[in-house]
DNA sequence: CTGTTAGCGCCTTCAG
DNA sequence: CTGAAGGCGCTAACAG
């Protein structure tokens, strides 16, 4: 079963032209009689078109670039799963690069994806520089965003500073009036800069309230290992820019015998699953990764397909409330775990 | 900055042949001036070799195919991180295609990569058929398979069997006698025979213990949910065949205020990080994903550069003894949580 | 409906 | 060291 096997052996093997095996191969065209024969003829040999080849005619390769910060996380494999779900069944496969956090990666990865021929690119981009905007714009093939926002180019996004206004909200209504933010760097404009903004402005909007800052990583270890001094200045709450952060201060706290809701609550911004099976589970803003990359791959189909699309998209937000924030505006009284949440 | 710039245009502006420019690209063999000039005609034109028309030509594409049954899991994704740090720095890319764990599919996958002109393919098999192996040995590229173990192909691998039997000497050896393992359907043969059936030639070996077992998916909820059967046959461990799986029935154990593990122990494979910062911490056998990935991926290359290679690689497991196990060996202390354990 | 004729963009002998 | 010529495998007009 070599692959040497070309459209002219099998051609010849069924005696007729190049041009009809390639007909038969793609639009119809061909008289029954000679398309069992060029069917037999493809059985007998194993000829298997080459990729290549045809792609050096055709205009579209069905290949989608996607570049991502990182492999190893549970959000993007959501998101590639959701692309997937929807490119797979049009034919559409992707080729992903992943730049490790790094802008610098993340321009050379798009590219080297448009060397590459792939017929448009994604970006999990950690943040959209001009630089990324010249190249979105400069380029003939459609690029995208996911993640983050900027204006001038298409992305998917998802509010984070809405997000962040939302948790805000919510614990000011729960009686919370001292926070502690564990986030990240601003180099994460999304997480580290809109998320983070959201949450102040609601929450420090009545002027009788306060938010400390402190800054981890995007990992539970590094948010666990400043737990220690988030704790020192005394919030009623500590809100983790992710669930990580949130679940790793969790860890902390357990350790320290200190109890969660009833001496201090945590809450983190994700959705993830794992924070519905500790304990307390936590309160959490769950974002579907897996809708923002269904969305991102039909807009980029949209757009392959000449149809009229709009540049931005956005996907809903779920407020989950689970066990991991005390209510100061009621007496407060022990409740039972409740059931899983996800 | 239009993809139509060809190596004629270069050519064309710096006075030279398109041979010319084409040894500029690849081996060198140019006057240091014409190098000059041509590198000037490549910026001003902005061009870019065109990928498909180049692997038209040449033997390797540096594309190797990846199969994976589904992207959205923990496993998978370090996986793909190890594969993707030895494959980045040599040129490589993966190209990826997903089974959702459906074996057909998987064969499906592999056959549409042998066409799409990869040099080789990597597969994360959920089970090696009959299929599997005629395909990889009939082909004339490289495969080699991931996860799962047969004979006559190359793999790398996890040993479940012995993973197993870690985990079932541990809990003989911490005084148990009694476990309920939870686990899923044999399609998946590392994780549904091998796992399983090297916990039970340990944990059966005294003739003294007994172990019942229970289906689940690879999912927490679903271990949630059968948790309380478990419960009802009144082990005093319960082994989940993954660490999703022990997770969920903690989960489970702490809403019926049922405490681990004093009045019943927990286990999982995987050494997932989450498995560290519950309450209490997972006992666990880590599999190294990450360098199943590495191993992978440079086996292959060794492979694509004609190395002689041995056919069976594996990866090392690591027992890491957390909090979820009670000793009966010793009267039993309250220990206090210790610090992080990943 | 089908064979013939041209290339797609690049690499690679082969003479110079 | 360099240009000319041929072809990788396939598709797409073009005449029949």
């Amino acid at each position: 079963m070599d692959s040497k096997v070309t459209i002219s052996d099998v051609a010849e093997l069924a005696g007729v032209s190049k041009s009809t095996v390639s007909r038969y191969l793609n639009n119809g065209y061909i008289s029954e009689e000679k398309q069992e024969r060029v069917r037999q003829a493809i059985a007998a040999t194993g000829f298997k078109s080459n990729f290549f080849a045809k792609r050096l005619k055709m205009k579209s390769s069905k290949l989608i670039g996607i570049v991502i910060p990182r492999m190893d996380s549970v959000a993007v494999g959501q998101l590639l799963s959701g692309m997937n779900r929807v490119f797979d069944p049009e034919g559409y496969q992707g080729i992903m690069l992943v730049s490790h956090l790094s802008m610098r990666r993340e321009l050379e990865d798009m590219q080297s994806l448009m060397q590459q021929g792939v017929d448009g690119i994604i970006v999990d981009s950690v943040g959209i520089s001009d630089r990324h905007v010249e190249l979105a714009q400069r380029s003939s093939l459609p690029i995208m965003f996911t993640g983050q926002y900027h204006e001038g180019v298409s992305c998917v996004r998802i509010d984070d500073y809405k997000a962040g206004r939302m948790m805000g909200a919510y614990l000011r209504q729960m009686g919370h009036r001292h926070a502690v933010f564990a986030g990240v760097t601003e180099t994460d404009k999304a997480v580290g800069i809109e998320r983070r903004q959201g949450f102040y402005d609601t929450f420090l909007a009545g002027g009788d309230s306060k938010v400390d800052f402190i800054e981890t990583g995007f990992d539970f270890l590094s948010a666990y290992q400043k737990a220690d001094e988030a704790l020192g200045l005394h919030p009623t709450v500590i809100v983790g820019a992710t669930d990580n952060i949130g679940l790793g201060v969790l860890r902390y706290l357990h350790e320290r015998g200190i109890k969660v809701p009833e001496e201090i609550s945590v809450t983190g911004f994700g959705g993830y699953d794992v924070g519905a099976v500790v304990y307390p589970a936590l309160t959490t803003i769950a974002f579907d990764y897996e809708l923002m990359g269904m969305r991102a791959a039909q807009h980029m189909l949209d757009v392959l397909h000449g149809l009229d699309v709009e540049e931005e998209l956005s996907v809903p937000l779920h407020f989950i409330a689970r066990e991991s924030v005390r209510d100061f505006t009621h007496a407060y009284v022990q409740e039972p775990p409740q059931a899983l949440n996800l």
